[in-house]
DNA sequence: TTAAAGTTTCAGAATTTTCTGAAACTTTAA
DNA sequence: TTAAAGTTTCAGAAAATTCTGAAACTTTAA
């Protein structure tokens, strides 16, 4: 089984952006020639198409599906495993975001949790505690944010994404608002 | 040169997690040491903190120069460089993102535009050209979204993250009269 | 039961990435 | 000029990751 042209070029592009985006190369192949054909593949289809051994496929087909990035289907009086992508494009994007947040950004914050916990030891340490703390903020924003965008169907995301700068401009009105408030009454007291 | 405790707990995550930042172990850890500390650093001090050898320190703050991370001063009578990070917590952050979309996305963004100008030479192209035409797509606004995003200052973006739910609310709810509205005239034409 | 058809595992080989440290280079000032 | 104080480079060593392929395992059906 050999891929048509078009198929091979993007499939091995992906496999060389593998790494970059967390999976390694057979992964990042055998995820995007999944993702380019019709029809479910077998591990051996893969094993072929991709030249690379049995093992190695397995190995990649796992990894996958712990991404749920791919699923398994039978065929009638056939015993192979099938495997097809899990979702359509916008949904497998969103499954890509999710996992790479639970493996790039939900460790630190764990960490940073247990640091913001100790006693600062030094004067530096204070210093460093600050920092981390600034860190601690903003990553947990920035997950909360995820998991509110997350809850949005596929349709809404897309509005929010071509609403783009629009969204822009009347957050900073409505920011310029408050601190033209600010310079009208300076002595008013902090809340 | 030693790091406090809690400084040396960060350091040492970081630099695990550098790996999955985009960056490598000696870089993460470089970056968040300098983010810890108080002082800008010379490139001794990193080498005697981390314990890694001098010339690993130069590429790693020529790397993090390079992701406008990190930045060099000069003191008083003194010759050696001085490394600092390149902004707030804030500020460092957006650099990282804007950096790994660079990485991450354009690449694959240039190889996609270069298949959906190929003529698809079998059936199997044609799908496959479908769905890389999804991919494209996708990245595209995901593209400009980030875009938008990063020309939002800082402030804004913060306001924009703890909005997030009720986005959403409003985005949903647009959706439901448009939907709406298809259904209670089924028959006007598609515009 | 048995064997055929398939999948998984994992030790070690191959490959890739990172790191060291010595040599080359640069800059400054005497 | 020269040398001291510093930085950079890069070939090869070390470490980490990925891949292979043979053996072990599983499932199905005759």
């Amino acid at each position: 089984m050999t891929m048509p042209p078009l198929t091979a070029s993007f499939v091995l592009h992906f496999g060389e952006m593998g790494s970059r985006w967390g999976f390694n190369r057979t992964i990042g192949q055998v995820f995007a020639l999944l993702v380019m054909s019709e029809e479910a593949l077998t591990a051996n289809d893969l094993s072929d198409s991709l030249g690379i051994s049995r093992g190695n496929v397995s190995m990649a087909v796992k990894e996958l599906q712990s991404w749920q990035l791919a699923k398994v289907m039978h065929r009638q009086g056939d015993r192979k495993e099938y495997y097809y992508p899990a979702g359509d494009i916008m949904a497998l994007a969103i499954k890509v975001f999710e996992q790479r947040r639970k493996r790039e950004v939900d460790p630190t914050l764990s960490v940073v949790r247990d640091i913001l916990m100790e006693q600062p030891a030094t004067p530096q340490d204070e210093y460093a505690q600050a920092k981390v703390r600034e860190v601690h903020d903003l990553l947990e924003s920035l997950s909360k944010w995820a998991d509110d965008l997350q809850q949005l169907n596929p349709d809404s995301l897309q509005t929010l994404m071509k609403l783009g700068t629009r969204m822009g401009k009347v957050l900073e009105f409505k920011e310029r608002l408050f601190s033209d408030a600010a310079a009208i009454e300076p002595e008013s007291p902090k809340t």
